[in-house]
DNA sequence: ATTTCGCACTCTATACCAGAGAGTGCTGAA
DNA sequence: TTCAGCACTCTCTGGTATAGAGTGCGAAAT
């Protein structure tokens, strides 16, 4: 039972050679062969006892040979066990943490935060980095500001969840005054200030009913903008949610030597509706998560790993991050980065 | 003198079978033989003859064979000949400007206007789609707003040219009211609405001078305010001042299918900087720019040819629009969208 | 029972060669 | 000036041979 070639168990040996050939093919990134192995591993064992324990390997699903003679190389379900069981995580020193922690000081800009920690990400793992933006439904509205433009029309500044600016421009019936947006913010302001995005939005209309008597010509003004805006917020799709970067890296990668594939795996990129719904799948999990090449459900992902982890700000969980790379990256470097990073 | 093959003057037939050539060969990107062209063109001459034209064509720089057993290909000459003296260019049927002004009526945000034309550029050449971001040199103040955030910062909106808005977090020394801060935007919206950004960032020190005696607490405020924020812009390099799209439309076109050309190519359109330098020789040009291959003097670009078209809102230059592609592009339907869109 | 050796076998990659096809340049005739 | 003919060059394709890497299996060794 212990180490026999058809237990249903794996001998302990089994799954040292396994784990070295995956660390092997990480690092070629060419299948690799009986003798290869017998040299690499610390075993001293000939070839040909090799070859029967990867022949026990591949009946278990572990390893395929792309033909019958060249070596062997980790299937997706190889991979799987792995990164679950196999693979020790290097902690990084406290200097690449402290040089991750320099780059990320949260100066200002969300944005511009998320940017760069995405653009971070690429740079340390010469992998593609993806940071999803928080969606912003839990949104609270912090302060609204109308400026008047040239012809009928009005700025509309929000500003939401204590550092994040949304602006829009909207037309009016009529030219207002300068006085007149002042006081009709200064009116939206003490009402809505606080309050959830989708509340105001869907209040609004109520709010107008409620104040209708008292009607003065400020509070018109001020619901005539109100409305403007919030209809125009509702049509807008947030459209920019994914930041990718270092893209480009993934042209390094041999496995995605081929223009076609290149293409189909850039345009989903730009697409960002099935990354956006693949990680939409990983907000729920409370630490990294890992997908390995068809696992994603996406065919484009073919030869590619995704390495996730949630973000949390003061304790909620705003989004996620990680990076896109071959399935054959080095997991054991790339996944204490997107964690600290996270 | 008129036709003979050593004369310095081309003759007429000589350049209308070029002009064939081209056009075929922008069509195939084969490189065109004798007989081809015998066939194609309504002149009825032999291959044999073509020959000699070629051989002539080849000696005044314009054309270019791969090898021996090849057909001809025009040259970094030949397509300028081509394009400044041979092209015909279509107008578009009233059906596509339509379309075209339809997607890009400018109903908000400029950045997003400018991103559906790049995004546009590049859908209907299938082409890579490019679109410089004006400079804000002439930035006029149109407003100025101040936003208590937590933690004495203060968010900075500036609102600039009609339709943009910045806006930045500041670090102040102390937390300060809301009244504090409309206070002192009122006060700067007075001294410094309508004045250029150069202006006001290059004045506040005067204007603190100046007002030193007179110096209300508001007022302090207001011009500590003004320092941080200014501070903070001067140091800040607008750093996204190019839009790309479609630049996966590039690896569709047969010259560029090699990773590493595509590699570099992508590199330096994030980087920016090279095509920004590129884009700059444009926007003097009065009208459609054409640089064809090494002509703009990076080597990344070698089959690449630019087409650009400076765009200018109330007759004054904003910046430079236009789609990069393969030399052997659509010239004469390239150039009157890039020229309908500017 | 496990490990190892030896050997036949399979598959890939590389080089080499031959033939077809495309196109040229040149010469000499119309 | 045009064109037909012809020899020549170059690429591309397909076929073949060969070397190399690796496997699988049976038999021998431990």
């Amino acid at each position: 039972m212990t180490k026999s070639a058809n237990s249903s168990q794996l001998s302990e040996r089994s799954l040292y050679l396994f784990k070295a050939l995956v660390e092997h093919f990480i690092q070629d990134g060419t299948p690799v062969g009986s003798r290869t192995l017998s040299k690499d591993s610390s075993l001293n064992l000939s070839p040909a006892t090799i070859r029967n324990v990867m022949a026990d390997l591949e009946d278990f699903g572990l390893l395929d040979s792309p033909h019958t003679s060249a070596g062997r190389v980790p299937t997706a379900k190889g991979y799987r066990l792995f990164v679950d069981s196999l693979l020790r995580v290097k902690d990084l020193n406290s200097l690449e943490v402290e040089k991750i922690a320099k780059e990320l000081d949260p100066e200002n800009d969300f944005k511009s935060l998320m940017q760069r920690t995405s653009s971070m990400l690429s740079d340390i793992t010469q992998l593609a980095g993806v940071v999803m933006l928080p969606k912003n439904e839990k949104s609270t509205l912090q302060h609204m500001e109308f400026v008047a433009l040239s012809g009928n029309r009005v700025l509309v500044i929000l500003v939401v969840n204590d550092r994040e600016v949304q602006n829009r421009i909207i037309h009016t019936s009529r030219a207002y005054s300068a006085s007149e947006l002042q006081e009709a913010s200064n009116y939206l302001n003490d009402i809505f200030v606080g309050r959830d995005l989708n509340f105001v939005r869907n209040n609004i209309l109520d709010e107008l009913e409620k104040t209708k008597e008292q009607l003065s010509r400020s509070m018109q003004t001020a619901m005539e903008m109100a409305q403007l805006a919030f209809d125009y917020e509702k049509s807008k799709i947030n459209n920019d949610e994914l930041l990718f970067s270092g893209e480009t890296n993934l042209m390094d990668v041999a496995e995605l030597c081929e223009v076609e594939k290149l293409k189909k795996l850039f345009n989903t990129f730009n697409q960002q509706r099935d990354i956006l719904h693949l990680l939409e799948q990983a907000i729920g999990a409370d630490g990294i998560q890992i997908f390995i090449g068809e696992e994603s459900g996406h065919d484009v992902l073919d030869n590619c790993s995704v390495v996730t982890s949630p973000y949390e700000v003061d304790g909620k969980i705003l989004g996620v991050l990680g990076v896109i790379g071959p399935t054959r990256m080095h997991y054991e470097r790339v996944i204490p980065i997107v964690d600290v990073t996270a």
